[in-house]
DNA sequence: AGATATTCGTTATGTTATAACATGTCAAGT
DNA sequence: ACTTGACATGTTATAACATAACGAATATCT
């Protein structure tokens, strides 16, 4: 049995590092501008780990004395989504960063009812489904959200 | 190539009775209390046949004086989707009444981001998605999300 | 009828998100 | 250097979605 990385321990610095990185990039590549408050909340993300919502990542921005007000978290959430750096988790309307960011994919999240951990895996069924709902239906897919919750490894050996 | 049901024209009538009648045996059957208010919200879903706000189910019980508090609204929507007469859609913080009630599913939706509407169909593969998500990563799945956003066929049509 | 559980009415507030418009920043072209 | 245009940010105000808490009413069970 192989745990997700977001249910395991590592090393987040190495994360946060890693992940600012290959966001300035991917962002240079497509002549996409990662701004201070872009990075910083991309930063906050990365280094929190988990899912958070707009509220929280803006309260961590007024400590920084970098915004405080709705707008600007979610321009900046907004900006990171379309940019494939951050994932908006619908069954908890908050935002976690991805794993990936070089390689297109449809998320799928799994999250924990137990310590509200989100890991984020891939899977080919996810598109393979996608595929089949338009050859069936005739329904011509754009996006997917899929969100599983449950309990994760730890949690639920502590029940 | 075959529609979906809730993008095909039908007749809303017949919907409405039989949803109607279903829910009742299946709330008496659970001893669930199908109150004036838990009917006439699930009544307007079916009838309308489409996603519905919570504010927008209420407007409807305003009009008809039997409510105009969100809690009320809320209460009816929470209980008939315990029931499974009623899903939430998560992508558009929506309720839509369930097509096949009698049996326990893992919905499944797709939105068209044209027109609206929202059309529920079942496949394996989500569940068995599910099966997979469990033997491959521990993590013991319970509920699941699956949205799907694009063109519907008519929608695609017109463009 | 009396005890218990459930539902409903109501107030108040919490949480999530965006419209709209003013201001600032920066790079490209002249 | 100056203008223009595109993009980003600052700010106000409000929209949209959702629930806690508590007392009154109603249904169900014995």
């Amino acid at each position: 049995m192989v745990n997700s990385a977001a249910f395991a321990k590592h090393d987040h610095t190495k994360c946060v590092a890693q992940g600012l990185k290959t966001a300035s990039s991917l962002c240079d590549a497509r002549r996409a501008r990662m701004t201070p408050i872009r990075r910083r909340v991309l930063e906050i993300l990365l280094a929190e780990h988990k899912a958070m919502g707009a509220y929280d990542v803006l309260e961590r921005l007024r400590r920084d004395g970098l915004a405080d007000k709705p707008p600007v978290a979610y321009r900046a959430l907004n900006f990171l989504v379309d940019q494939g750096l951050v994932h908006r988790v619908e069954k908890l309307n908050a935002y976690v960063a991805c794993d990936s960011p070089q390689a297109q994919h449809q998320p799928m999240f799994l999250i924990c009812d137990t310590c509200q951990h989100v890991a984020e895996r891939q899977n080919n069924l996810v598109e393979d489904l996608g595929t089949v709902i338009d050859a069936e239906s005739g329904f011509q897919v754009q996006k997917m959200v899929f969100e599983a919750q449950g309990l994760c490894p730890s949690c639920q050996r502590v029940e």
